[in-house]
DNA sequence: TCTGGGGTCCTAGGACCC
DNA sequence: TCTGGGGTCCTAGGACCC
């Protein structure tokens, strides 16, 4: 609500949420001057949707999301360039340490968002007003990408104010404002309330926050569950988390890990999703071996080509990271599902239940050998390490075409 | 050339134990 | 013997987020 011109207002306002705009493509075209002006999508190729969209690709209506068709549709001569995640990782690393010498309380939320408490750096750089632009400056100026930044007392407040100030710009939300801001908003703009919803509580007249704001907390809960409703009310009446929580990967780590992989084009074969199966479980347990993890827990995903998706999961008695097993068990997953319809369109590998190894021993069974898979995939793990992915393989994966 | 891939959390029912 | 209740684990699905 004030423009980022006036910082004294920001002084009651220590969050910060900063976004990178439009950051997948930014960092695509950021050394493509030519391309700075055209529209450009990432992603959407053959069964994708947009992973992100310049301004001049949104101005067509291009959003990510959309099927690569959609896109097409839209604006058949934007320019299509695709996804290098480690260009996008290498740049979001180096955004995050922009941040950390900011401050070190520093909430890393996604590559290209984060929260930021500059209350002990007021001192040192200015308002948190003046900290915003001071980033902005130095993220430009070292990454050439632009970002917005929302100013607020709150957490869930500085990310809605950092959406409206986009792109390249801040907006700070002061308490006193912040009721008057919150309330006009369609309830669809709150953190955790999607499309279904949205839906759900228009029907019910509830349209923006201001109406949740007057509704009881327990009425709430009724219409759309126990925990969200009651966060639902929390947020709407402006109470909300104040503090952000530096996460470190190792003391804190994934719950869960999986891959899965949309098929080139459907498929019914029975050893083509064996083989592809044994690809994704090889791929999450080797990041589960380089994480130190295991998991009790392996769970199967199906998509048919209806769309129609389906989980099936079974616990193990013991936590494994082991190819093989996870591998055998998916697949006796998918067995159990019986004679099918459909095609299959795509197919997934999760193990949940995530432990540190070393909370994960194993009861060594009568009769298991004490080496045996688990030396193998550290073996194939070290040859990967030095000489590269794809130069040991399971002997399934040698044959056939890949999907 | 309709609709990706990585996750998290919540809900609900049933089994099982106390 | 009957009844009730709470807690935890497992499984499946759904909604949401980036």
């Amino acid at each position: 609500m004030t423009p980022a011109g006036s910082p004294d207002r920001s002084l009651a306002c220590p969050i910060l949420h900063v976004d990178m705009d439009a950051f997948y493509a930014s960092v695509a075209i950021r050394d493509r001057p030519e391309l700075q002006s055209v529209p450009v999508i990432v992603g959407g190729g053959h069964r994708g949707v947009v992973l992100s969209a310049n301004y001049p690709a949104r101005a067509y209506g291009i959003r990510s999301g959309m099927s690569g068709r959609q896109a097409h549709d839209l604006c058949p001569q934007a320019v299509r360039v695709s996804a290098e995640f480690g260009e996008f990782e290498r740049v979001s690393r180096s955004v995050m340490e922009i941040f950390r010498e900011v401050t070190p309380l520093v909430e890393a939320y996604s590559l290209d968002e984060a929260f930021l408490d500059v209350s002990g750096a007021v001192r040192r750089l200015g308002s948190p007003a003046q900290i915003a632009e001071h980033i902005r400056a130095r993220v430009h100026d070292e990454q050439r990408i632009d970002c917005s930044v929302g100013v607020a007392a709150t957490v869930s407040v500085a990310k809605l104010a950092s959406r409206r100030a986009k792109p390249d710009g801040v907006l700070v939300v002061p308490p006193d404002e912040m009721v008057a801001y919150l309330h006009p908003l369609d309830v669809g703009e709150l953190f955790g309330i999607g499309p279904k919803t949205r839906a759900r509580l228009h029907r019910l007249g509830l349209t923006t926050v201001g109406d949740v704001a007057r509704t009881p907390r327990a009425t709430l809960q009724l219409l759309v569950g126990r925990a969200l409703g009651a966060q639902l009310h929390q947020l709407a009446s402006g109470a909300d988390r104040t503090t952000v929580t530096p996460r470190r990967s190792d003391h804190d780590p994934d719950r869960s890990m999986g891959s899965d992989e949309t098929f080139g084009r459907d498929v019914a074969d029975r050893e083509v999703i064996s083989r592809e199966l044994l690809r994704l479980a090889g791929r999450v347990t080797a990041r589960m071996r380089r994480a130190r993890v295991a998991g009790r827990t392996v769970a199967l995903r199906v998509r048919y080509t209806d769309f129609t998706t389906i989980t099936r999961s079974h616990t193990l008695p013991d936590p494994t990271d082991v190819t093989a097993e996870v591998h055998a068990e998916a697949l006796r997953l998918f067995d159990a599902l019986g004679p099918r319809r459909l095609r299959i369109r795509l197919v997934g590998v999760r193990v949940e239940g995530l432990l540190p190894l070393e909370r994960a021993h194993r009861q060594l069974s009568i009769g298991e050998r004490e080496h045996g898979w688990p030396d193998a995939d550290r073996a194939v793990d070290r040859v990967h390490q030095r000489f590269g992915r794809g130069v040991v393989r399971p002997a399934a994966l040698l044959t056939g075409d890949r999907p």
